[in-house]
DNA sequence: CTGAAAGCGCTAACAC
DNA sequence: GTGTTAGCGCTTTCAG
């Protein structure tokens, strides 16, 4: 069919619409871009045009006149063999809907090592591929903020880094997620509660360790030497540490770990001990992975809320873009304590 | 130019390449696209020129021209509490990666709803933000792959439709799968297997099932009713039918489950009948999630070769955007059966 | 093999 | 408020 065909070979485009509403291509751009500046009687006769002809602005050539992409970058961790970055699924997605609500696009990338990824962050910000970044996973020694932060590329982190406030941030609260564990651990009567937490020098370890300690302290209880255990993040690290706490001659009757892989290990230590978790022996875990639910017992866990947190960071970032003020540029949230049979 | 030159903080163009170099724009344009249409000696001082000024085209202004945006659209799917979509992770991972390999983009969207989907699969054409789209999670009745087919966008899909080979698609040999864990039991000694599927309807299901049948009629053996269960894919499903086939007066002494979640319901099932899983239950879960190797015993399942069929499909989808010939434009990848404990 | 001309579709800046 | 002008940075077309 002609028709179809000259259709389907020639998006319409400003001229069309103009021609339609017999208005200037301007009246048409700014029916979209700035309707107030409109008279109704215009802009109905430009919005229906519009409408008749499903029109959609192209997307580079607005790009290309306004400089910039509405597209944010995100580099996807790689997947892991263990869901150690579980919760970032779901981060994903709130910030994939959280920055379409205000019209931008997600736009992903990988990287092998920290050469690879700089380079990508310059190219991606060089070509004007995106407009800005979000970063996960950040923490003390980011190189990837350190190296944006030279470049005034915006950005925000998911995550606290050295650079303190000079860079906006969203991040939740560690410290009070496993005070928060320890003090319902302490409320249910428990008063050997161990840490089983990631090795010294990573912030978030730090601050999880932090929370513990805190806790402990309030509840007026004593840490004793082999209490706290830094392990890397592993199933198998966690049932090794598990075992050796569960192995002493005064036992912990809680383990505290800063992940559910950890916590994952430790149920293992304790299954193979024969030990009843949930009544013996109490286990939390940290993120609220998907296994949390599946494991046996079901995990009590301190889930963070990704959700809020990708929300935020659209906010500041989009309206860092906008050239607005996205005050508060840095927030810290709350995590929550999800309670289910291991404690 | 002089004010060109002052202003470093300007990124350069083809034209500052091309001043510097001592070529015409089409000069440059040709040494990055075409690059075989240069004398050696004129590449170099461009080549040269480029990397002097760390020039890279601007990715709006190229896509403008072009007509093409070197971006691939990819939904992704709600984050379901219980990691149904566990094996998207790593696709998505892969997929970025095999992209970018090829000078792709991939760029995400969400949507609620069917009608939502389609929305934003039209605007994301029509707008010239992507070529072309990949789908996952697709099977019979996918409104997006007819919709998609009906104007002629370019997409690749994971899994295949009932459109047969009306558009390209990979996917993974669900038949070849459980045939390959009934197998396995079978030559374990197994005789009274059991299979714990979706519900009729699905095209996996149905497929996954069809490899069930097909390998105990080879086996020789009896498919009697009630071994064959079909549930929704949630683990209190799995639990709950995973018990009745337990309780049954001549219980299996396998079960083959579509999928790890389901798989752990019956896990969880057999423990609470104190059943020994491993050594008087064998239980065989698909897709290899996270959570599989946590589960106690660690989970046998099937595993799909999620990177291959990422790579395939990009190759698949970025051939055909390229004007060339993506044969074979058909893929059926074979999976592996992961032997942990469970079975 | 190289260069000049002609836009791609849109919006910022300015006229009227 | 609306229209006109002038490109954004690149690649396609067509001379030379």
């Amino acid at each position: 069919m002609a028709q179809a065909d000259r259709r389907a070979s020639r998006r319409p485009t400003l001229n069309d619409v103009a021609r339609r509403a017999r208005v200037s291509r301007q009246t048409v751009s700014n029916a979209i871009n700035a309707p107030h500046k409109l008279q109704p009687s215009t802009r109905r006769r430009v919005d229906d045009a519009i409408a008749r002809l499903g029109y959609q602005a192209n997307w580079a050539a607005r790009s290309l006149r306004a400089r910039n992409s509405r597209m944010i970058g995100y580099q996807v961790a790689p997947a892991e063999p263990g869901a150690v970055n579980s919760i970032l699924d779901p981060f994903l997605h709130a910030l994939t809907e959280a920055a379409r609500d205000v019209g931008y696009l997600v736009v992903l990338f990988t990287s092998h090592d920290i050469a690879e990824a700089e380079r990508t962050y310059e190219e991606l910000a060089r070509r004007g591929a995106v407009d800005g970044f979000v970063l996960s996973g950040t923490g003390y020694g980011d190189k990837r903020a350190e190296w944006l932060l030279g470049r005034s590329v915006p950005f925000v982190t998911f995550g606290r880094t050295e650079f303190g406030d000079d860079h906006p941030w969203v991040d939740v609260d560690n410290t009070a997620g496993v005070r928060t564990a320890v003090e319902h651990l302490v409320a249910a009567g428990h008063r050997r509660i161990a840490f089983v937490g990631w090795p010294a020098g990573s912030a978030v370890g730090d601050q999880r360790l932090e929370g513990y300690r805190d806790a402990m302290a309030a509840a007026g209880l004593v840490v004793s030497r082999g209490d706290v255990v830094r392990e890397l993040e592993n199933f198998d690290a966690g049932r090794r540490v598990g075992g050796r706490l569960l192995d002493r001659s005064r036992p912990p009757t809680a383990i505290v770990a800063t992940s559910d892989i950890l916590a994952a290990g430790c149920l293992a230590a304790a299954r193979a001990r024969g030990l009843a978790v949930g009544s013996e022996l109490a286990v939390i875990g940290y993120d609220d992975s998907p296994l949390a639910a599946f494991l046996s017992p079901p995990l009590s866990t301190v889930r963070q809320p990704v959700e809020d947190v990708a929300r935020e960071i659209a906010r500041i970032l989009t309206t860092t873009l906008a050239g607005g003020d996205p005050s508060p540029r840095h927030v810290l949230l709350p995590p929550t304590l999800i309670r289910r049979a291991s404690g």
